[in-house]
DNA sequence: TTGAAAGCGCTAACAA
DNA sequence: TTGTTAGCGCTTTCAA
């Protein structure tokens, strides 16, 4: 391809000054129709697209905003299946995230970059991305703090999902802690569990850590010993680890086996079930177990699994809206700090039926999970 | 924010030119590491962010690959459910291009920059994108095709999924036709079954028309009559559609009920499992039903949906291998076309039992489903 | 190893 | 309504 037309390529052939060239992209009206059709069809002939580099350097301003998310490449993935095996957690919020980002920027006439924190990349991605955007969401400990205290100095930042690690910075967070703590509740009132367990990842998860608080606030007011620390801690919050997990809860000599099983996410307690299947244990009949995040695998595993389901698309609405009213001034200069509301979703696995057709629940009643959408 | 630092900030601040700033991180072992040290210095307690534009104007590339999908907007999924609730095949599809597009990427050292067709939007949404990277996928009928004629002359552009609409322009699609004939033969050859029918939505869905193709050819090819037309064209190819579709079909004085109804898509085929049931009539005993995609919608449906699945993600990977290689010239000027494998499923609905658990099938057998990955 | 200087292609005053 | 003219912040020869 030979060297791209620009606006003089353009100004010369249909014989006009670049200024009105440029104005028939930017503000058509501005320009005599006549002359516009001169200009369009010159840059038709021509091949001519306008530069985003020219224009936003121009202009200071982008039209993109961006996300930063964890690099999630592993190797269970990496086999190149297609189907929906795939159930990687960090995967699929991202998947959630870029949705709801992309279908807000869109409203706002943004476009979306995105970019996966390649770990040991040469130039932190970080900073590539935040040289094109106008603002941008990241996820929670993907960008190092020491990079996004720099660069949130020059433009907007909001933190997803995870604590504020930095106290000027927006940051959006589900409220783990809380949906635990209902999840919890309904073991322990509904189907009168006592002897729970819950089952923890490593110390430095943040959410994992805000939802073992928040089982214990609800073993607390129910008047059960409160653990203080989780009954297990895995190295991976994965299905591995949730079988494994499962079988040295079983195999501990305490006060009997427990009632409930709580683990701190989907992928732990899918991992817990197919083993306590192998083990002829049954559930919900011998032992409750639930999870936390909604993600799909929960509700195609068998029992169905009780969980708490996190709003990760609107939470990339959320931080398109944020970032939007940051850009346009419209908000204080005080950091803002949002806790979005999460959804207990009872299914089998705790001990609830399966689903039943009934009318649709009451917003915000934690509720049966709704049938298949019929649509017909 | 005050004024965002440059070059010439940090240039003066750590005593060096602008140009020793530049080359530090562009190449920093080009300069002297006392010089790069002091320069990182000045830079970080400036909060000084290189700007994408002005390097991209300055280098003539961006390091950013583009999607283009279509506006998939509708009001279903309007209504904020945060849940799995949303099958709209547009959307899946884009998610899973994204994904592999976003990997892909990756691993070049490019970030991906994504927007959606708002229709009817001021500016076309493709020229802001195409001005901003280095190439671009678009999902075929997103974009206007003279737009595409003039900004594929300037840039390489990859068309996914669907016939090539501009014959000097790379494409990648899926072997509609031929996975809709394998499916086809499955259902005459191994289920006897001989009284077929077709639904396709309106003509103008290539996808569709190249699936009725398959199914044609399939029944030439096994001495069944070769219909002209399918039994049924609907305006959408929704689950309401298919719903209604099932009860036409199984409403019309012909000769007897069919014994099999083939969708040109899994939500059709979704819908019409939800009518068949209300009817009473018995999938696979009474009628099979086939669907298209292998969107997750299609394994949660009772019975479970036996369909083709098409490779949405690695689409996305090999688009992006192809621009690259179009950027680093590698290739030849030739318009490349690369038909994408479709991998037939089959579980319930057309008659196959349940998943057994038994060996992996073999390379590129349509084996029946697998079993949830235990991992444990 | 470093610096000087000329753009890259566009936008945005300001004039006309 | 259109043209003139400075930059926007960086990369990149070419010299030193």
């Amino acid at each position: 391809m030979s060297t791209a037309p620009t606006v003089y390529d353009v100004a010369e052939r249909s014989g006009v000054s670049i200024a009105t060239v440029s104005r028939v992209y930017r503000n058509p009206d501005s320009v005599r129709a006549q002359t516009r059709e001169r200009v369009l069809a010159a840059a038709r002939e021509l091949g001519y697209v306008p530069s985003g580099n020219a224009r936003g350097l121009a202009s200071r301003s982008t039209g993109v905003l961006g996300l930063c998310f964890p690099d999630y490449a592993d190797p269970d993935t990496d086999t190149g299946a297609d189907d929906e095996t795939d159930d990687n957690a960090a995967m699929l919020y991202s998947d959630q995230i870029i949705r709801g980002m992309e279908r807000a920027a869109r409203r706002h006439g943004y476009a979306l970059l995105i970019a996966a924190s390649l770990k040991g990349g040469p130039e932190s991605l970080v900073a590539k991305v935040a040289g094109r955007v106008d603002g941008f969401a990241v996820l929670a400990r993907t960008v190092p703090t020491e990079d996004l205290e720099v660069i949130s100095r020059r433009l907007p930042v909001v933190m997803l999902a995870g604590p504020r690690e930095i106290d000027h910075l927006d940051h959006i967070e589900a409220a783990n802690s809380d949906g635990q703590r209902q999840l919890t509740h309904h073991l322990i009132e509904d189907h009168g569990l006592r002897r729970l367990t819950f089952i923890a990842g490593e110390r430095d998860s943040p959410d994992a850590e805000a939802r073992f608080r928040g089982y214990q606030e609800a073993c607390r007011s129910a008047g059960l010993p409160v653990a203080e620390e989780p009954d297990l801690r895995v190295p991976m919050m994965t299905q591995a680890e949730g079988a494994r997990a499962a079988g040295v809860l079983l195999d501990r000599d305490s006060a009997g086996p427990p009632q409930a099983m709580l683990f701190a996410n989907d992928q732990m307690a899918a991992g817990a079930l197919h083993a306590l299947e192998r083990r002829g244990v049954r559930v919900p009949g011998d032992v409750a177990v639930t999870g936390f995040d909604g993600i799909p695998l929960s509700r195609l595993v068998r029992p169905a699994l009780t969980t708490v389901r996190q709003p990760m698309r609107r939470m990339g609405e959320e931080a398109v809206e944020r970032l939007v009213r940051r850009l346009t001034g419209a908000d204080s200069d005080e950091p803002m700090s949002l806790m979005l509301p999460v959804t207990p979703v009872h299914r089998e696995s705790c001990g609830c039926g399966p689903a039943e057709v009934s009318g649709p629940a009451g917003p915000d009643s934690p509720g049966r999970e709704s049938p298949e959408t019929p649509a017909g």
